[in-house]
DNA sequence: GTGAAAGCGCTAACAA
DNA sequence: TTGTTAGCGCTTTCAC
């Protein structure tokens, strides 16, 4: 809280009977000085322990090397991995990270991101919260030359630079696959409609039924909150119903891991009966019995993918470059689990 | 990058007619402004989006209500709670959080240390590299004001004010618990023991044993990288030890589950002839067969403790209050794994 | 190549 | 209660 130095270029500048100006010169590196002189000076900063105030040079200067990470969780092990690749990336390049959790509440959006901005950030990376119906607050920031990068959500219009994984592609490619494996009922349980990793993957889950001219029926549907509980109580339901769905397409592994286990309960087989692919790559993907096949998105290079455009973007001018939207694809990991051809089917079909 | 507002409160100042002191001063609420006057100043500024300029009044006052938080690894579930719980506890008093990942290396950790000072953080909270062998680069900062509270690692001696899990007292209790279901070849696999998560927990499965009258041998503890494949490659080891172990902790829930199959597949039962305790209270731990025994260390609750403690440092001589220790206790959750009088050994033995 | 001087926008004595 | 003034520590003209 005080001053972490109270050493100043004055303090430098009068020990070597320079002038402030060569000093902060010298200690930039601005070439007008001599060699000379400035090797006197930045020896005895480093000596000193100099260190140039950040306040004062800001004032000045308007640079930060702050870039704000707007998140709307910090809970998830997604998120976390995120972070660590734009920090990874930023850190390289000098810059320095602030973080502010909105909580999912737009609000605090709102005041995260002012607060952001009185900080002079020169640039920010959003993961909006689901609250977020519009963008206002974010337009003008380009304008005032500050850069800012949308995660995982593709804005309407495209007004920003966006990094997201193509979560339609995710939801068609699982489905695919299942099909491709012979099942003909798929049943999706995936979590909100609302928030858009839910809503594009379920578009591609039924997209990727009718091209294969397979019933979407709304029964096969299933939307709760992917928790423990209701996935239990979801799954039991899926091994009553008639005719027996051959395929499940579960939006988190964790969950599919708990729907397999019902299911098994329930005297069906997996791959045999029902075939099942989750999504996350969660690590608990090798541990179940079968092995769990998923959709894998890390997280991690789409954080590196964001910072790194961001980076781009800062330069002067940058923020006026044309908008990319960059979708990440995601890679099916086959497992066991989805190996419908495999075993023979048993009863109840 | 740019300023983000050109208001400044000679503006306002000018157009309302009163001395700049006075606009600030209404702005800050200093009681010596009349009520209608620091209404007026107060209106007009909200009108005219006037923000204050945040390096400005820091130049002045040397207050940023910015915390940095120095984490050694950003990758795992834990850390990212504790980050959480941090984030959770300063933005509600209005401090800001700068995140800086030394990615274990010492060198990283100076650096971000002494960024961190240049941006004149109010505070720190660091968990430290393992490879930082001495605290030379923190020892001076509650002397310049800038309180420390270290992170899940006792320094020697104790400097700074830390909030830690008892990774003693949590390998004591794993320990005790086996043996209170009557296992007397009691196995610990864990990872370096030059990490002291592992190896203070390490001490107190020691210790427990000792003082339970029960053989420590060196046979019994197993060291690896607690990954996938060391783990299986030990978990096999211990199936063909004769006589059979019959208590397994392992240092990490993922691990233990690994464990847990491979014993399986070599014939055994958990926890009929092994019982299992594992450590984390990962997910995972519910959905293995039988579901898994472990401690739980809330990392979220850590980190709010670590800010609330901090908090209570940022205040003028804060920074020179009696150093405090906190040991956050964890929880033994005791599920099948572990009931080892549940039922009755099988061969083997 | 170096120095003098004027700010950046705000706060805090001190006066009035 | 309000205004005047002098900085905070640095950068940046503009002279020399």
């Amino acid at each position: 809280m005080e001053k972490s130095n109270d050493l100043t270029i004055y303090d430098l500048a009068r020990e070597l009977k320079v002038s402030s100006s060569t000093v902060s010169r010298a200690l930039r590196d601005d070439p007008r000085v001599t060699e000379r002189t400035r090797k006197r000076i930045k020896e005895l900063a480093e000596k000193k322990g100099f260190r140039a105030n950040f306040y004062a040079r800001n004032l000045r200067t308007h640079r930060t090397n702050t870039i704000g990470l707007l998140v709307h969780e910090l809970h998830s092990d997604f998120i976390g991995s995120v972070l660590a690749g734009i920090e990874r990336i930023l850190a390289a390049a000098g810059y320095n990270l602030i973080v502010a959790n909105s909580k999912d509440s737009f609000q605090t959006e709102l005041k995260n991101v002012r607060n952001l901005l009185d900080r002079c950030a020169d640039g920010l990376i959003a993961s909006l919260s689901p609250e977020t119906k519009h963008l206002d607050h974010l337009l003008p920031l380009p304008d005032k030359g500050v850069p800012v990068i949308l995660l995982n959500r593709v804005g309407h219009p495209l007004a920003f630079p966006t990094v997201a994984f193509d979560y339609y592609d995710c939801g068609r490619m699982a489905t695919l696959h299942l099909v491709a494996q012979g099942c003909r009922r798929v049943v999706h349980m995936t979590g909100p409609l609302t928030r858009s990793e839910y809503g594009d993957r379920c578009r591609g889950y039924r997209d990727a039924l009718q091209q294969s001219g397979l019933p979407a029926d709304s029964e096969l549907l299933i939307v709760n909150d992917l928790g423990a509980e209701s996935v239990k109580a979801d799954a039991e339901k899926i091994a009553a119903m008639r005719p027996l769905p051959d395929g499940l397409f579960v939006s988190d592994d964790y969950a599919a891991a708990i729907c397999m286990r019902t299911l098994k309960e329930h005297g069906l087989k997996v791959p045999q009966d029902i075939a099942v692919v989750g999504f996350n790559n969660d690590r608990i993907g090798v541990l179940t019995e079968p092995a769990l096949t998923t959709m894998w998105f890390p997280g991690g290079q789409l954080g590196e993918l964001a910072a790194k455009d961001l980076l781009n973007r800062l330069g002067p001018g940058g923020a006026r470059q044309p908008i990319t939207i960059t979708m990440v694809r995601s890679e099916l990991l086959i497992r066991q689990s989805s190996l419908h051809d495999a075993g023979n089917r048993t009863a109840n079909e």
